[in-house]
DNA sequence: CTGTTAGCGCTTTCAA
DNA sequence: TTGAAAGCGCTAACAG
């Protein structure tokens, strides 16, 4: 069931065929027809991989990330995918977990498959490894990492602005003693986020207190002790902001345990805007990083340069957006207690 | 950058550079390290386009699942990966969206990029789309679906048995007045579970109070409610098994809200194990679905029929396990009140 | 053990 | 607008 079939029964050349598949402006409306009949009636699909040996051109893009159980990225993989097919291409999706080693593997199977564009959304990564393929003319695409040069672009992920609009939802609310729960500061997303709340904190005339920052490490059981530690202490913030969702997931629990009551006692935003936010109670208000939109932008900046993979990189821009659930209120009223929750953080 | 290349630096033919490549016990083992080094040197690829077209292997698997947004299923893609790279092999993951219509797309998709064999982790699938590649003699297995046929294996869950150890862990701490909540009934696993609470119960000669039992949808909102629905009742269980662990995790929330301690009040018992439980505090005692061994065994249900496609599929089964975490513990001692925890619950 | 060579199924010049 | 034919890079049968 080849595409010699298909011409047989279309009575046509091979060479028409291929045309009519892929679309050619120079095939008659009525011979295309007759073919697209004879392509139905054998169930015929075309071999991809005879179409890449022919085209050099595989219509397959890799999509390298960590860890696909990490929830910040199967929307991303999902998205991603979304439009790729839309497009009638493939994806070959690859986990580094988080391991160097593997990262060489991932590249190596990106190699092999000859894909058409490589999306690199790990924090990581080396060197030597992207000029394996930036050598071979792929065009590359990062994630908030790196600066564009031929043939790579970047998406810049403004967390400065997400993190500024949560200042601003939060004085607004009358929060003005607030903390913030950083992720580990070796990773460069965590550093980068907390930066952006110092700046923010300053910008608004506001007290940067260090006891109320805590480090967690961007999961829900460093959030959760994060904060266990933060209600330990003699001051309590009327608002926290966390790093990433999952920490924000995991102070929330904390604070369920210890009778607190959200937002009433305490507000909380988180950030990333993961996916299972839309079916938890309450509600986080959180600052969202729109995978859907990341995918969007990964894809085409490959995509588009197929056919000019020397051309030189983009570089994007993604704008983070607050969305306000139920974790955030008015700033509570505390009077001048020093330990002004103990009766109920104890109990 | 092709084969030719190499045999000529290593100065032998290209059948010897494949040969090598491909691991074939005839060729010296001089002759093979002059090729390996020649690869080494030349940063050399194989191209996988020209392979599977040479030899009609695509070394190309597929993963059809629902959604990678769905708990469940990140760890099994990554499972699966991992094998499947460790043989050398690529995948292909498809997203359905629990939509017919994706279905026949994901198929259309293996059926181009000629899959070597397709795993179909869905849980609708439609006949004619499954005779579609079986009818091209593409090794197919299901998990949880249909009966073994001739090149279609199927993967069971055995959970009855998980259930039972559910219910036995439960009784065995003394625990009786059992509820449970169950998934939305169209859903086959769903059905598969509440019905093996059922007979579990029954076995155990424990009576099965109506009123104790509550439908979610799976997710945490429905998980949720159901517990408000339960905790709103003039009688209480003193544990609950959930239909999955999403249930679990919102059920908990709404316990938490009611300022209700778990498993003191009341003991919470989930099912699947997610990634999510890892980090989770209270940790969820729960019936884990071991995703890595589905993944192995679909993957090699598949690989290892590859020479002989049309053999008589197989049918595997996976024994979900009991994990003990810390949200299950002694039946707490309830006395004649018709509201046992009245005071605790509206505090 | 190694080389020669004919495909694999499609794309793409080049001619007609 | 269509067809003939030469690859694309590799594998595998066959010969030696």
């Amino acid at each position: 069931m080849n595409i010699k079939e298909v011409a047989r029964l279309a009575k046509v050349s091979t060479a028409t065929v291929s045309r009519t598949i892929n679309g050619s402006d120079k095939v008659t409306a009525e011979t295309a027809e007759r073919v697209r009949r004879a392509i139905e009636q054998l169930k015929y699909y075309p071999n991809t991989n005879a179409r890449a040996l022919g085209s050099g051109r595989s219509s397959l893009y890799g999509l390298i990330i960590s860890d696909i159980t990490n929830p910040f990225f199967p929307e991303l993989v999902k998205s991603f995918e979304d439009v790729a097919v839309q497009f009638g291409q493939e994806v070959l999706v690859a986990n580094t977990n988080y391991d160097p080693h593997r990262m060489e593997v991932c590249v190596s199977r990106m190699l092999q498959r000859k894909a058409d564009g490589v999306a690199i959304m790990t924090s990581e990564m080396e060197e030597h490894l992207i000029d394996e393929l930036s050598s071979r003319r792929i065009p590359l695409v990062f994630l908030d990492t790196g600066t564009p040069q031929e043939g790579i672009s970047n998406i810049a992920i403004d967390y400065a602005s997400g993190i500024d609009a949560a200042v601003v939802h939060l004085t607004s609310l009358g929060h003005t003693s607030i903390g913030f729960i950083r992720g580990p500061m070796a990773l460069t997303s965590a550093r980068i986020r907390y930066g952006a709340f110092i700046d923010s904190m300053k910008r608004k005339g506001l007290t940067i207190d260090e006891r109320l920052i805590e480090e967690g490490n961007h999961r829900m059981d460093g959030g959760h002790e994060a904060m266990v530690r933060l209600l330990d202490k003699p001051v309590m913030p009327t608002a926290v902001l966390m790093s990433n969702d999952m920490t924000a997931i995991g102070a929330l629990g904390a604070m369920f345990e210890r009778g607190l009551k959200v937002p009433d006692d305490m507000s909380i935003i988180g950030f990333d805007d993961i996916e299972l936010n839309t079916f938890s109670k309450p509600g986080l208000t959180t600052v969202r990083v729109s995978r859907k939109e990341i995918a969007k932008v990964a894809f085409h900046a490959l995509y588009d340069s197929r056919d000019n993979p020397s051309a030189k990189g983009v570089e994007f821009t993604v704008q983070p957006t607050l969305i306000e659930r139920n974790t955030t209120g008015a700033a509570p009223n505390r009077h001048s207690t020093r330990h002004p929750l103990k009766r109920l953080a104890t109990r």
